[in-house]
DNA sequence: TGTACATCAGTGAACGCGCGTTCACTGATGTAC
DNA sequence: TGTACATCAGTGAACGCGCGTTCACTGATGTAC
């Protein structure tokens, strides 16, 4: 749609070699991206090697913002459908074992692609504001997660221990809910919340460089904090803690 | 150090006019930094600002980078300052105090210079190597918050749970509590480095807009996180459940 | 206390660069009869 | 099957912009005797 500027009909040849030319452009424009960041992505340079005059991109993309968008999308994309394979690869009931599985995927995308993980995940794009577009797909990932933590619940796995929470986070998580169909407690989404943002957290913690000097075996020191973390979604060492502050009180 | 090219003795007035007119650019900078974020900070610009003219800017600083690196230095020391005065606020003995004491300082901060935060913990910026004299103000915050853990750690309050690490990630840790002066287990350690990711994760996740059209009241739902956070460095719970896992193995 | 000299701050012009975007244009590829 | 016309891809020149950095320079502020 963004991409699609032409009127010439879906199928015919020359749709064909346009499309090949907008997946062209788009590759080029992610390694550049990839060598040397977002904000240094310019068209020229992209058209010099594609191999065509500047003007001429004009033709697949109306202007580098929107060049970058579709970079975005297809980022997002991506890490949404590694998280939703890695975690289809493992048996539903297994929630501790998808959430490492989704894990290793997502620190394994950025391990393999630091730029583009910045241009999601790190600082925004100075004089760029994400369109429409781009609010969908970016979804993706959180949700396959939310998907595993719901199903946990269903099979008892997951457990709830109620907790202390502010109205409006409530109201935030209820609305969730419903939006996103899931069936999950507040106190077990706080917990998803949090271990989501510890492993967005650890990743780029990793990738933008401050474990330097602390850390030397990243992929080891990663895998313990995850599993650790999953092991802290999953809850059941909540209960034995809340059944003790309760005889105790 | 970076920044006195002069030969001028400290204290005269020749040196204290420099040092006002480096806090001056700086100042400006910093602005601008505020304004439109890291790759576009412009020496021209700042100096057209200051009243200069842009290669009179050359006195004080012999490049881009160096003004970029003398930000990046004052950035890092005032959130280590903030850590450490909101750490030194309360009683020494009050670990989960001092956690969501730090936790408030470091998103407070973050809020009022989102820029800031994006250039210390966002994506690198793009061709720009930090240099040595980043390393040290970059440690005070995570230092100053591995002391508080330290202290529980001392005073009988952070519990130690031996869990399972890897033999990498234990002599990482072990390297670490050597050259920090730390006495806190291992177990304990993991336990804070996955607090300060969430830390970390959760301030980015918020201020990178990740958490937009999901989290309303961005206050409220942080405190929720970072408190649940707090109980879970401090451990107490787990050791019921250690018990537990025991008695019944 | 006054003078000669050295140091420093700031100027203004220039170099060379790359950028995003517009525009009128030439050919080539398709479509309709 | 062939021709006339419309659509599209790509060209090349140009606009106006801002950038970092260098350099030879003019004055002003300090220092040493």
């Amino acid at each position: 749609m963004m991409v699609d500027m032409s009127t010439t009909p879906a199928g015919s040849v020359r749709a064909r070699v346009r499309a090949g030319l907008v997946d062209e452009i788009k590759q080029t424009a992610r390694r550049h991206l990839a060598e040397q960041g977002a904000s240094a992505l310019s068209l020229r340079a992209v058209a010099r090697e594609v191999g065509m005059v500047s003007s001429a991109v004009y033709r697949y993309f109306p202007s580098r913002d929107d060049l970058l968008t579709a970079l975005i999308v297809d980022a997002y994309s991506a890490v949404g459908a590694a998280v939703e394979e890695a975690s289809a690869r493992r048996r539903r009931s297994d929630v501790e074992g998808r959430w490492w599985a989704i894990c290793a995927a997502v620190r394994h995308w950025a391990v393999a692609n630091p730029h583009e993980w910045a241009l999601l995940y790190g600082s925004p794009v100075p004089g760029y504001a994400a369109p429409v577009d781009t609010v969908g797909p970016a979804g993706l990932a959180p949700l396959a997660f939310l998907r595993v933590v719901a199903d946990g619940v269903a099979a008892g796995i997951v457990v709830s221990v109620p907790a202390a929470l502010p109205r409006s986070v409530r109201s935030d998580f209820a609305r969730l809910r419903a939006d996103a169909g899931l069936q999950v407690p507040d106190d077990v989404l706080a917990r998803a919340f949090a271990a989501w943002a510890g492993l967005f957290g650890s990743v780029s913690l990793e990738l933008f460089g401050h474990l330097h000097n602390v850390i030397t075996d990243d992929a080891a020191y990663f895998e313990s904090q995850m599993r650790a973390a999953g092991t802290h979604l999953v809850g059941a060492h909540l209960v034995d803690a809340h059944d003790a502050d309760l005889s105790a009180g």
